[in-house]
DNA sequence: TTTAATTAGTTCGTATACAAAGGAATTGAA
DNA sequence: TTCAATTCCTTTGTATACGAACTAATTAAA
């Protein structure tokens, strides 16, 4: 791994997006035999946290641009993870319902990314998963 | 803010691209002035660094993908931050050389970035600071 | 030396990101 | 009640990401 320019090896930005990097790398593996990219994986958790909210919702819940989270829903849709019902009540809301292929898999899928974080944090002691989850939650 | 779904905060996918969108949603507002992604500015710090490398060696350097990086290169050419020439040794290669116009913001832009930083760990103790970067680095 | 294996870089396909604008439905204030 | 402000969601445009396939150029092996 050759040396990295000055005191870029500091800077926060870089740090953290070559952890991220790291991070989703790991997770997309796992997820790839399930045909599910890491995103779709989160709006599943999402669901099963609680069922039957609007998109906006979820992307108030998980931090997403609802700009994003639009594309991710129709494919979701598309490839029969989510169901997407019109409300009656509403004419401009939408409710999101994870499917029986989501929920026969849920297990699973919540399983996988406990691996996962497992591997990513395989080599730091227990203290220091603690610190390193505070600090990040600071951050955020 | 909306509680999260279940464990989810203690997962360092989530976590990690959490703060990564933070750190980077920093550092992307004080270069739009400039007309700069983060990425751009990236590859500028790796050619000041080391000026001439090719895309390979930036690819290297930095833990770019190569596919990324050759549209990134392309569009700061095409906007004049840096240049391009073919190597008259091998016909494969080009290298790459920051551009006059990025040389006069040199001191300027690598500034916006520590700023940038100091702003991201601004709620953090020295202590933290250097915990926190030791605990990404040894992730990567 | 002629072909096979490598290497540098580009292109393609798909999936985020996210600002900004647009369309449709709903609500609120006059 | 009517029109402006809001809200939900989609679309558009630009910029990453990254696996995979491809071209061109170089090198290595038989």
């Amino acid at each position: 791994m050759p040396k990295l320019p000055e005191d870029l090896p500091e800077c926060m930005v870089f740090l953290l997006g070559k952890a991220y990097q790291k991070a989703h790398s790991n997770f997309k593996k796992r997820l790839k035999p399930y045909g599910l990219t890491n995103m779709q994986h989160l709006v599943l958790e999402g669901l099963w946290y609680k069922d039957g909210m609007t998109a906006t919702e979820i992307s108030k819940l998980l931090r997403l641009d609802k700009a994003t989270l639009s594309g991710v829903l129709e494919r979701m849709v598309d490839t029969g993870w989510v169901i997407k019902e019109a409300d009656p009540e509403d004419g401009r809301v939408h409710k999101l319902y994870t499917s029986g292929k989501a929920n026969d898999l849920k297990e699973q899928l919540i399983q996988e990314r406990q691996f996962s974080n497992r591997e990513i944090l395989g080599r730091f002691s227990t203290e220091e998963r603690v610190i390193l989850k505070r600090l990040l939650r600071d951050l955020i």
